[in-house]
DNA sequence: GGATCGATTGACTGGTCAGTCAACCAGCCT
DNA sequence: AGGCTGGTTGACTGACCAGTCAATCGATCC
């Protein structure tokens, strides 16, 4: 071959990082030992430690790739010239799909780092609260634009918005609600609705 | 004395689970030793095991005891004459007062059992379901009497509401938002008029 | 005063893993 | 061939800590 093949065929540090999902998702982050990643990559022991500096490490390079996303996305939602609700539907959809797209990502990271914060939580506590204030950014337009009530706080209303969505998604992940196909789409509407309109009939 | 101080004059089993929720507060369930535990309560390592079967059933019977006043209390609620948005304004109330009351107890609850869903939180869950169900039951119950818009789930506007009213408890806990005396009864009414009035102007 | 029994003590053990490291291997260049 | 480089291997170690247990204490009763 004239190709100079000089990565290797198969990316064995990406095998290790999916390997890794698999195995928090299954058993949690402090249950799993080093060898249990290294077993499900189809790996040796030793190497995990090639391309990682520690246990930590892996999980937090998980976290950050999928985290930068939603700032990404919820910044672009931001951008747009949408409605302000619009923009919220976005970001929930967002949210939604990502879970709908690899529910084990999404599950390692809501239980092992956002709802983790004696932990990694106090970690990533800054890049967390970035996701918050960029959404309580859109809800402050909302109100100058006098599409939202201005007599909820902004902060608030985030922070209300973010539990709500990242409340059902734990309803999925431990199976308290059903998470069919259709209640993914319904749920992007819903959880906009209910914020957005409230319960009270108009 | 004439009086038989049959049971000692400091209940020591009491002092410690009071030592254990400052240090799993402090330092969170997987980081304190069981000797951190003995030493805040004052007391030799051996007495923790006298009293407790193992370190999980000292945080298990801190959870089992607040929690099952949190069930009552939506119960209570759920029972009342009150309408059903007054109802809600009591579970958040009920919740939004333990954590005034007792900031430590709750940020270990939520922390360490509510969102710990890899660990405790799985063993409790369905005492944790219980709550959410309740709930349910009151939006269900106010959808019936027409006070609530009915083309939301009741099951899903429970865990809206629910998820709402624990990332605020959350951003208390983290110091994300402010928590001071007033924050807490506007939190009160806001996470209602949040779920129940919804963001946009009537 | 000594027998009994529950509360209390803290040194010790056994098992578990994260992380290290020396050796091994495969491709590539000269 | 021989040597270099970087990916790959897995046995080993050192630290940590939950839980055990035999010994001590102290109150009460006979």
């Amino acid at each position: 071959m004239a190709s100079t093949p000089k990565a290797p065929p198969v990316d064995k540090r990406r095998q290790i990082l999916d390997a890794a999902i698999r195995v928090f998702a299954r058993q949690g982050f402090h249950a799993t030992r080093v060898a249990d990643i290294a077993d499900e990559a189809g790996v040796a022991y030793g190497l995990v430690y090639h391309y990682f500096k520690s246990k930590d490490e892996v999980l937090n390079e998980l976290f950050s790739e999928r985290w930068s996303l939603l700032l990404a996305a919820i910044d672009e939602a931001d951008r747009s010239e949408a409605a302000p609700r619009a923009k919220l539907e976005a970001v929930a959809g967002f949210i939604v799909d990502s879970y709908r797209h690899d529910p084990e990502l999404m599950k390692v990271i809501i239980v092992e780092v956002t709802r983790a914060a004696n932990s990694f939580g106090r970690t990533h506590l800054p890049e967390i609260r970035r996701a918050y204030d960029s959404i309580a950014r859109i809800v402050a337009d909302g109100q100058r634009q006098g599409a939202f009530r201005s007599d909820v706080d902004a902060d608030f209303a985030s922070m209300s918005f973010y539990g709500a969505i990242e409340q059902l998604l734990s309803g999925w992940i431990f199976e308290l609600i059903p998470a069919g196909d259709g209640d993914f789409e319904q749920a992007k509407s819903l959880v906009v609705a209910a914020i957005c309109d409230g319960l009270e009939p108009r």
